[in-house]
DNA sequence: GTAGGGTTAG
């Protein structure tokens, strides 16, 4: 009100105008609106009424009402130089780092102040180049300026220069030995956190908290008790700190202890408890802090909801979400994924669209509830959505939209998400390093994995298993060695997986002797007691070597039941050396422990095939109708139909026998029946299903789409694509399906198809 | 009552 008042008063008066004002030339701001009338110069402009034009900007900022402010800061006849210090910070922080760019820019006078404003504003941008460049051409630096410049450092892992600066500053405060305390903190440089913290005599109660962290984080606790215990003053942080140590290390009797001797506990401290019974599975006891606080805050509510459901118990997460009596954001997003985790992807989803506003959280839960279900094109489909409608996405929808593209062989996309995960500057760690590592390795794409994994600065024992598992898959057993030399080397040391990886290298490789010797070895070299997976690699190494005997004879003496994979690694070893009889044995245990592995009928009529016993892949073909395996993967049903007809699919040569016919026929009877088949080579797909048309956008290079196999009336048969528009490859995959199918007529700009246009393929870019 | 630099965890 008062501002208003005053805002009356400047519209009345006229004159003066000691400081030129500002035209409002530039694109970037906006124009006044109309209904404001024209400022009339004002003649009792004070430097008072200055500052209350200031503080109303401040509000204006503080509330994100960037116009608002601009317009107040526009009609101001007289500007200070705090009054665009105030506009250029205020800009800076709500994210609108252009404008704030052009003010100071265009500002007559800058004064240290701005300096530090655009130093600490480039440093927030991670543009530290241009921070250095305005530290550098500033006439005059104080003790912010230098801080500033630490911090930007600090924070973005440049130690070294951050201690170059340090050093350097012949004036610091509490703030600076501060930075540079909590980067070497946050960097696990503990060591060098007591070195500084010992060259000097008086500490903030700051530094110390950050010293018992320092311990803290490197699980150290009984320095850590030592710091908390010699600190002169306690402050909350220094209790809590303490407390979440011993909760986050398991020991919540020590917690409890010193939680109750806590001076004053609030909401912070009591959230701390319940999380930490949370962590170490002692629901109860958590439920038992909870219902005794005194006061709860929204996120108390969310860490009991967020326990029920990781305990996977929905109803009790249920209840408790439908008493909070103030829901956030990240409420319903502990929901989302509650229910994503019970399998309940339709409560998940009407409580995501539900939603009045969602953050990056809820986005990447909605899209991981999908990928969690299986049902990887909505998760996609959402992924797009988000991305087109310029939605703030976070590490984990990356993360989800990737895994999804691996999942699916999505490679294209896959490809685009990536250079959309390089510009938000994610595609360094090793979390989405990774999700990106695993998406080329199962997409085939081996080389860009490796260009992936050189750019990961911190190297996980997941890069490294991924990268050794990729170049195993892909018959590149050497590298995969030479990894796993260089891990070693790097210290990471080796799990189950990685061996894993290792073993199957060298079957892929043809190295029995080196493989026996890491089989034998691996628990005295790494501590890692076999498990089926170990075993199954050395009796596929054994069986592809030819030792069938051998191989029969480690399995009998493993110390499980052979399941599945297992008897398949003797089905492939019987397949290369043409062993029915064991092929069929295996075959037999096989379609006994997993009837649904659809993989193990492509086997065996390989191994069929391979003898020209085509009844018999017939037989398979059945057989497999006969169970439910072929609506579990078309790919399989494909290879295994394909050869009991005996075409040429891809790569693969069979007699042909011309029966084309009988081919569709039973193509028709699938489509009917499932709608689309999915192969790696071939997709089918029914016209009718307009849901699935999504799959259009989805599909890679290796993948063509045609919209169904139709009889023309002369009785050929003929592929059509609707609405396709069709690029190289697709092209390609596509003539793949004529040879299947034996002639391909494509009706393109016919009557019925007349959507179809020219240019580039669905397939290609997509945003 | 106007502008700039540093803590816990999530």
């Amino acid at each position: 009100m008062r501002f208003r008042h005053f805002h009356t008063t400047i519209l009345r008066s006229s004159r003066i105008n000691a400081m030129p004002r500002r035209r409002n030339t530039s694109h970037f701001f906006e124009p006044p609106p109309s209904r404001e009338p024209a400022r009339p110069k004002t003649n009792r402009f004070t430097d008072s009424d200055i500052v209350k034009c200031n503080v109303a900007i401040t509000n204006h900022l503080s509330n994100g009402q960037c116009a608002a402010a601009l317009r107040l800061f526009n009609s101001m006849p007289r500007k200070s130089t705090v009054s665009y210090n105030t506009m250029i910070s205020g800009y800076l922080s709500n994210g609108e780092f252009k404008l704030a760019q052009h003010l100071f820019d265009e500002m007559p006078v800058k004064d240290l102040v701005t300096y530090n404003i655009m130093i600490s504003g480039n440093v927030k941008n991670r543009n530290l180049r241009a921070a250095r460049r305005l530290f550098d051409e500033m006439p005059v630096r104080d003790v912010v300026s230098w801080n500033a410049m630490l911090s930007g450092y600090a924070q973005n892992g440049y130690l070294d220069e951050a201690r170059r600066v340090f050093d350097a500053m012949q004036e610091r405060n509490e703030i600076s030995w501060n930075t540079i305390l909590a980067a070497y903190v946050q960097n696990g440089k503990i060591e060098e956190v007591r070195r500084l913290f010992d060259s000097k005599e008086r500490w903030a109660l700051v530094s110390w908290n950050y010293l018992m962290g320092g311990y803290l984080k490197k699980k150290r606790l009984v320095e850590a008790r030592q710091v908390f215990e010699h600190m002169p003053v306690r402050d909350e942080v220094s209790w809590n700190t303490m407390v979440t140590g011993y909760a986050q290390n398991g020991d919540m009797k020590e917690a409890r202890k010193l939680f109750y001797e806590c001076p004053s506990r609030g909401v912070f401290t009591w959230t701390e408890m319940v999380s930490g019974y949370i962590q170490n599975r002692q629901l109860h006891e958590a439920r038992r802090v909870f219902d005794e606080m005194p006061e709860k805050g929204v996120v108390s509510w969310n860490a009991m909801i967020a326990g029920y459901v990781q305990s996977k118990n929905r109803v009790l997460a249920g209840e408790l979400f439908e008493a909070v009596p103030y829901k956030n954001i990240s409420s319903s997003n502990t929901m989302i994924i509650g229910y994503a985790q019970n399998n309940v992807i339709a409560k998940a989803r009407d409580l995501f669209d539900r939603m009045p506003h969602r953050d990056c959280i809820s986005w990447s839960a909605i899209i991981a509830a999908h990928v969690y279900n299986g049902d990887s094109e909505e998760a996609l489909r959402i992924f797009i959505e988000a991305m087109r409608d310029g939605e703030r996405l976070n590490r984990s929808a990356f993360v989800g939209a990737l895994t999804t593209c691996a999942d699916i062989a999505a490679f294209k996309l896959g490809k685009q998400i990536h250079r959309r995960v390089a510009k938000a500057g994610f595609d360094f760690g090793c979390y989405v390093g990774n999700a990106l590592l695993f998406m080329y390795c199962r997409c085939g794409s081996i080389k860009e994995a490796y260009e992936v994994f050189e750019r990961i600065e911190d190297k996980d024992v997941i890069s490294w298993n991924t990268i050794i598992t990729g170049y195993a898959r892909h018959g590149f057993g050497q590298e995969a060695l030479q990894h796993f030399e260089s891990m070693k080397q790097a210290s990471i040391y080796p799990d189950e997986v990685t061996m894993v990886g290792v073993l199957s290298a060298c079957s892929h490789t043809g190295l029995v002797d080196k493989e026996k010797h890491y089989f034998y070895s691996l628990n005295k070299d790494h501590g890692i007691v076999p498990n089926p997976k170990h075993y199954t690699c050395l009796i596929d190494l054994l069986g592809r070597a030819g030792c069938l005997d051998e191989a029969q004879k480690v399995m009998k003496n493993m110390p499980f039941e052979a399941d599945g994979a297992t008897w398949g690694a003797l089905l492939g070893a019987s397949k290369i050396h043409g062993n029915t009889e064991l092929g069929e044995k295996a075959a037999e245990m096989i379609f006994a422990l997993e009837p649904w592995n659809s993989g193990m009928y492509v086997l065996l009529s390989n191994l069929y095939a391979a003898l020209g016993r085509w009844e018999d892949v017939n037989k398979m073909r059945l057989r497999m109708m006969d169970t439910n395996v072929r609506k579990t993967l078309g790919y399989s049903w494909v290879e295994v139909l394909n050869k009991s007809h005996m075409f040429s699919v891809g790569d693969w040569t069979y007699p042909a026998s011309g029966s084309i016919h009988a081919f569709l026929e039973e193509l028709d009877l699938q489509m009917k029946d499932e709608g689309y088949v999915l192969a790696t080579r071939l997709v089918l797909h029914d016209v009718e299903k307009e849901k699935k048309q999504h799959m259009l956008k989805y599909h890679s290079e290796r993948l063509a789409i045609v919209y169904g196999i139709m009889k023309t009336p002369s009785g050929r048969p003929a592929c059509f694509y609707k609405n396709l528009r069709v690029c190289e490859d697709c092209h390609t995959a596509i003539k793949l399906i004529a040879k299947i199918v034996g002639r391909l007529i494509i009706l393109r700009d016919s009557n019925r198809f007349h959507h179809f246009e020219g240019g580039s393929c669905n397939c290609g870019d997509y945003w």
